[in-house]
DNA sequence: CGGCCGATTGAGGCTTATCAAGGCCGGTGG
DNA sequence: CCACCGGCCTTGATAAGCCTCAATCGGCCG
């Protein structure tokens, strides 16, 4: 269990994230000063309300982002894995963490400073530019989900919420979701309760869209569970 | 009804907008280059779906921003007021514009090349960096809307809904809402429906927390609009 | 003055959250 | 190896909240 850094320059995210166009003299910079954690799963790795004082890159693993919203309602409003930015939203939030950031298995975690990075975006647009484009995705993805989350009802939004699992995590062959989640998490997504996720699972299981088997869930009929919230093209 | 462009150079909502660090000479280009045109009360200026070609300044007026969601569900996502940047989401949706925006008033719009802005963009980090901080703000904004959509009654609903337009059209100094929104558009800011937002607002009227006269919506009591949604500090 | 559109208010029914009971499974200790 | 325990999952019953439909009201305009 060595905590040595993985090395910028070879890393392995490097050409799916967003640092892929970074030049190498850059990412030595970066190399040099950037931090290295690892934390367990169901380990947070940000706390809500936190001040706002580096980036974090996800160098392996997987985690979700939750937030605490009236009345103690724990919602997750996003999941991120292997190579993915995390913690920029801190940006825009008076300077504090607005979410919380739990690993959902064993993950290792790189960090920079802050300054250094937001200094590093001003002296390389492209790379500038890069980060923008990514932040208006995130823009418009959550709009998507906003809109679902908001107009759907309760199968509707579990559909939803499984095929966004999906996307996000990966699957086998099988179609088996690569990542284990309790009832209570994906209601967590699909903002309802665990009962309903409960219930909706055997229904679709009855009706062949997925199957389950212990803790593993196979998404087998793909086609059903978009037409279910209106994508029609397979 | 002059339809002569207003002069970048000395535009009114220069100070105010994104564009408030940018030289004069940037300026000029896009002085030189932009177009203009105005919108009656009701009418669109962007459709849902058009092909994202422009960018969009509210040069003067206030307008909203509307998605169709399942079943032909009307949304509106977002209101915006002079001097702001619209349509910008197109940038990330695929290159078409994700939703339709209607002006709510009489209103008059500056557009620039899509191409022409990003370059502008690319050779000029500083505002590049304020567009980035634009958008990461927008994002967080959405965050915590959608998380209050998700979890809220709907009561609490049409008060942040209320508060939401408060914010951002501006008040007279006796409360009143500085636009007129008929019961279906507050309800699709609300994301409920117009007979819930008729009885949410007389049960308020009867609690002392708005004042109703005609078509005038007074909010006369916003810390107990705040407390309702969770905001504490008055 | 009449008609039309939006707002209001009430009644009914549907969806969903909540509460509760029972089942399954893995881990632990006898 | 088996019995027990606790946590999570499942399923059912109930109740509350909300949407929908419908009737009435009120203002505005022709």
């Amino acid at each position: 269990m060595a905590l040595r850094p993985p090395d910028c320059l070879i890393c392995e995210t490097r050409n799916c994230s967003i640092m892929s166009n970074c030049s190498d003299d850059l990412l030595k910079i970066i190399d040099e000063k950037k931090g290295f954690f690892k934390v367990r799963k169901g380990q947070a790795l940000i706390h809500e309300g936190m001040p706002f004082e580096k980036f974090y890159f996800i160098h392996q693993g997987k985690i979700k982002v939750v937030t605490t919203g009236l009345y103690g309602k724990q919602q997750i409003k996003r999941l991120a894995k292997t190579g993915d930015l995390v913690g920029f939203r801190g940006m825009a939030a008076n300077h504090t963490f607005p979410a919380s950031i739990y690993a959902l298995e064993d993950s290792t975690i790189c960090h920079i400073d802050k300054d250094l990075f937001l200094n590093t975006l001003k002296s390389n647009p492209n790379l500038m530019f890069n980060i923008l484009l990514l932040i208006a995705g995130e823009l418009y993805k959550m709009e998507v989900r906003m809109k679902n989350l908001t107009i759907m009802n309760v199968r509707e939004k579990v559909a939803e919420s499984l095929l966004y699992v999906y996307d996000t995590f990966g699957h086998s062959e099988t179609g088996e979701l690569e990542v284990s989640l309790s009832r209570q998490e994906i209601a967590e997504i699909a903002m309802t309760t665990k009962e309903q996720i409960s219930r909706s699972l055997s229904e679709f299981e009855t009706e062949g869209k997925i199957r389950m088997q212990g803790k593993k869930i196979f998404l087998t009929n793909l086609p059903e569970l978009k037409r279910m919230i209106g994508v029609f093209n397979g």
